[in-house]
DNA sequence: ACTTTATTTTGGAATAATTGTAAATTTCCT
DNA sequence: AGGAAATTTACAATTATTCCAAAATAAAGT
C-alpha cells in the first residue's frame, strides 16, 4: 500500500533491507554476511547448496569464507528460518520456504523441485506432535524421480555435469 | 511346513541358504561376501551404516573391506534388494525393509524407526507413477524428532555418544 | 563519538565418509 | 582342473563438513 514500505522492500537484485528484516523476524542478530546469504536466498528460490551459495557470493564478497555460510545455514536452521534438505547423498540442500512442502529429487540433474505434501495438512505439519510416543517435529516426503524437464531431455543429449 | 525347509531358512545366526536364496531372488550373483552382508541385514532389523555392518563382519571376516560394503550397497539398492536413507546427514542408512514405510529419525540417538506411511497407499508407493508431469519412483517420508525412548531418558542423564 | 566487551567471521588445517584404481582373488562354465 | 569374466581387496584420493584460534566486527555503555 505505501510506496516508501515498498520500495525498500521490494524483490529485485540488492534488497538488503528485507533481508536484515527476515533476520530479525527470526530473532538473530544482523551482520554483513547474514544479510547477504539471506539477501541470495530470498532473490533465487531454487534449492542451493553451500558451495553454490559460497560461489554466488564470493565474487562481491571475497572474504566470506565456506564456514560462515555452513554456521549461518546451521542457526537459521536452528531459528526456524530455513530448512536443512538431506536428500541429495552427495551434499546438503537449503530451503528457505519453510511452509511444508514435498520434494522431488531428479537423480538425472539432482535438482529439487516442490510440490505439495500428500495425505498431511501444512498446518499439522507446521507444529511439533505426538506419534506412537514419539515427538515429532519435522515432517519429510519427498520423491525420487526424472523431473518433468529431463523427462523431455532424455530424448536429446545425455547430461554431462554431475553438478547442476 | 516342512521341517527340512524350514530348519534351513530358519532366522537365527548364520543363516547363509536364506542370504543367498534371497540375492538370487533379487538376481545377483552369490558371492561370500554379499552372502555375509545379506545375511547381517536380515538377522538384525535395525537401519545400519556402512560402518556399522562393515565392523561387524570384520571379526569372522577379517578381509572384508569398506569398499566392498559400499559397492554391495548400492548394487543391491540398484536391484531393489535395500533402500538407501539419507535421513542423517553424517551417514548413510540401509533399510532392508523394502515394503513402503515412514521413518522416524531422533535426534538425540540417531536411530530410525519404522513407522507406517502417511497419506500414501503402500501399494501405490511400490510402482512408479507420473505426478505432474514428473516421474516418481520412490516415495520418501520421514520425521525428524525425539524418539519415544529418548523422551524417557531426556529426565534421567543426557545422552554421551555421539554415534549411535 | 569512543572504549570496552561479547559476538561473529575468517582461513587454514583436520576429520571422516565415500569413491577410484589396479592388482589379486574368486566365481562360473566347460 | 583350466581359463575368462566378474568381484574383491587394500590403499590412495577426493570431497563435504567441522574444528580452531586469531582477527574483525557488532553491541552496549559512557
Amino acid at each position: 500500500m505505501n510506496n516508501l514500505t515498498s520500495r525498500s522492500t521490494a524483490a529485485g537484485q540488492g534488497c538488503r533491507a528485507a533481508a536484515a528484516d527476515r533476520l530479525r523476524h527470526f530473532g538473530v542478530s544482523v551482520t554483513r554476511p547474514r544479510v547477504a546469504i539471506m539477501e541470495y536466498l530470498m532473490e533465487h528460490h531454487v534449492h542451493p547448496t553451500v558451495e553454490q551459495v559460497y560461489s554466488a557470493l564470493s565474487p562481491e564478497y571475497p572474504s566470506l569464507s565456506r564456514t560462515t555460510v555452513y554456521n549461518t545455514m546451521k542457526m537459521l536452521a536452528e531459528h526456524g528460518a530455513v530448512t536443512l534438505l538431506t536428500i541429495d547423498d552427495r551434499n546438503l540442500n537449503i530451503d528457505e520456504n519453510t511452509t511444508p512442502h514435498a520434494h522431488l529429487y531428479c537423480t538425472r540433474c539432482h535438482r529439487i523441485h516442490d510440490l505439495p505434501l500428500q495425505g498431511v495438512s501444512p498446518l499439522q505439519a507446521s507444529y511439533a506432535f505426538t506419534l506412537d510416543g514419539h515427538l515429532i517435529q519435522q515432517v519429510h516426503q519427498y520423491y525420487k524421480g526424472v523431473c518433468r524437464e529431463c523427462q523431455t531431455d532424455l530424448n536429446k543429449e545425455p547430461l554431462l555435469t554431475n553438478k547442476q
